[in-house]
RNA sequence: GGGCAGGUUGCGGAGUUGGUCAAUCGCAGUAGACUGUAAAUCUACCGGCUGAAGCCUUCGAAGGUUCGAAUCCUUCCCUGCCCA
């Protein structure tokens, strides 16, 4: 087993904030001494089935938790869910039925146990407690905090000084968050530096109720494939987890560079030591940053699919785009007799039955920007009628490809 | 409950002496050039139909006034601010 000392150190990697570092360390040394694992608890809001690679950065963490020894406990928000953490957002969120909060959770835990130990961690439903609550708890609960400090979080305050709608059923989000902590007694929580409020909430929670405050130990937020924003599924920057090998590679492949470094320490296990070392390799010129970047793509593969899916996308890629070889998977398409007009076909209609757009106002942009391909012959005029066959490659834009079948 | 200001094409945000508005501009997005499917830059596109002359549906909702409305009137819905 590792000093305190050393869990601490290997705990702080990539973390953006610890609330405090004393207390952490306070902790893990009566962990060692007691041999008593921390209790670690991270919530998951089920409000959307899609899990992308922002989500697996406190997975990460916790997997090094539990990799100590310690134990950690998920809270499905399936209450919390139903409010919408307000958190980052310059809207109010939709409110989620329960069956779909239930779906999503269940989706959800799935994919986490691709990263964690399932048997080695604790589900727990805060609706499993929220539900029971009378509305005279919510009262108490709402009575211990006070309508200034949550007016100074940043995303009220943004909102209420920019004139947007808060509802007031907003506000209940950090209480509630923070009183699953007095629940489940937990030693640590993990979030985002965006949890920031919610998670000292519960500190204060706790501590009124008479128990160790938590620690709190905030991870950075990962910033999407654009390079500017936070990854996540209305920006479309993001990087699902159950996405093709394929698909992960090329998407690596397209981050900027300067996001490298970030993605290598929160989403890999590569050392830090050698991280710094791909690092310096770049800044001396001795290290291509696409070699780097491939690695890194290779590494975050391997992780989600394996090592041998990895090589095959890696291959693939170079293939296609260094070589400008066809992809080795490119969808079928058929072609019906009634799409043809004397044996020709109208670009456009092609363009159209492919799937390649969804209408033809946009085909025509794209022949007239050059970007249709008919078996590496670019087609320059949107008014042009084709005789295909069987076998033909139709190619529209930087990636897709089809393949005809008449 | 009262007073005021607003709701415009993904977002921000012009446009309200009625026609020249499918609607300035910025961002995002798409495509092309250059590259390492990086960044930066340049160029074009960016409601839909139309094998492009034209046409159709859009400016919170519904009505109305007009030859004609995003722009005027009425009612309704929604939001913010101020006052109670």
């Amino acid at each position: 087993m590792k000093t305190a000392i050393q869990q601490l150190e290997y705990l702080k990697r990539g973390v953006a904030d610890l609330v405090s570092e004393k207390e952490l360390l306070f902790k893990l040394e009566r962990s060692v001494k007691e041999n008593k694992p921390l209790r670690v608890k991270f919530g998951i809001d089920p409000t959307s089935p899609d899990v992308h690679l922002g989500h697996t950065v406190p997975m990460h963490k916790l997997k090094q938790f539990q990799e100590l020894g310690h134990h950690i406990v998920i809270i499905i928000g399936s209450y919390t869910a139903m409010v919408g953490d307000p958190t980052g957002k310059n809207t109010t969120r939709p409110q989620l039925s329960k069956e779909m909060v239930m779906e999503n959770a269940k989706d959800y835990q799935k994919k986490i146990f691709r990263i964690l130990d399932e048997k080695k961690t604790e589900v727990v439903y805060n609706g499993d407690w929220f539900s029971k609550f009378t509305f005279n708890d919510v009262i108490k609960l709402t009575s211990r905090i006070t309508v200034a400090s949550l007016l100074e979080h940043d995303n009220f305050d943004n909102r209420f000084k920019a004139g947007t709608p808060i509802s007031l059923h907003e506000f209940l989000y950090p209480l509630l968050q923070g009183w699953d902590s007095v629940v489940v007694k937990a030693d640590v929580e993990l979030g985002g530096t965006d949890q920031r409020f919610n998670v000292i909430v519960g500190r204060d929670f706790q501590r009124e109720s008479g128990q160790e405050s938590q620690v709190g130990l905030f991870l950075p937020i990962l910033t999407g494939l654009d390079g500017k924003n936070k990854m996540g599924k209305s920006l479309n920057n993001y990087i699902a987890m159950d996405e093709t090998p394929k698909e992960m590679f090329g998407k690596l492949m397209s981050i900027p560079d300067t996001l490298m470094t970030s993605y290598f320490e929160l989403l890999t296990g590569v050392s830090l030591a050698e991280i710094k070392a791909l690092e310096k390799g770049i800044q001396d010129g001795t290290l291509h940053p696409k070699e780097v970047k491939k690695r890194l793509a290779r590494e975050i593969v391997t992780i989600y699919h394996d090592k041998a899916a990895a090589q095959t996308a890696e291959a693939e890629f170079e293939n296609v785009f260094k070589e400008k070889a066809l992809p080795a998977d490119i969808p079928e398409c058929t072609l019906g007799e009634d799409a043809f007009k004397e044996g020709k076909i109208w670009i456009i209609n092609l363009l159209m039955l492919s799937g390649a757009v969804s209408n033809k106002s946009e085909a025509r942009r794209l022949v007239d920007q050059g970007a249709v391909y008919i078996n590496d012959i670019r087609i320059e005029n949107p008014d042009t009628d084709l005789a295909v066959k069987t076998g033909d490659i139709v190619k529209a834009g930087k990636r897709k490809y089809f393949r005809l079948k008449v």
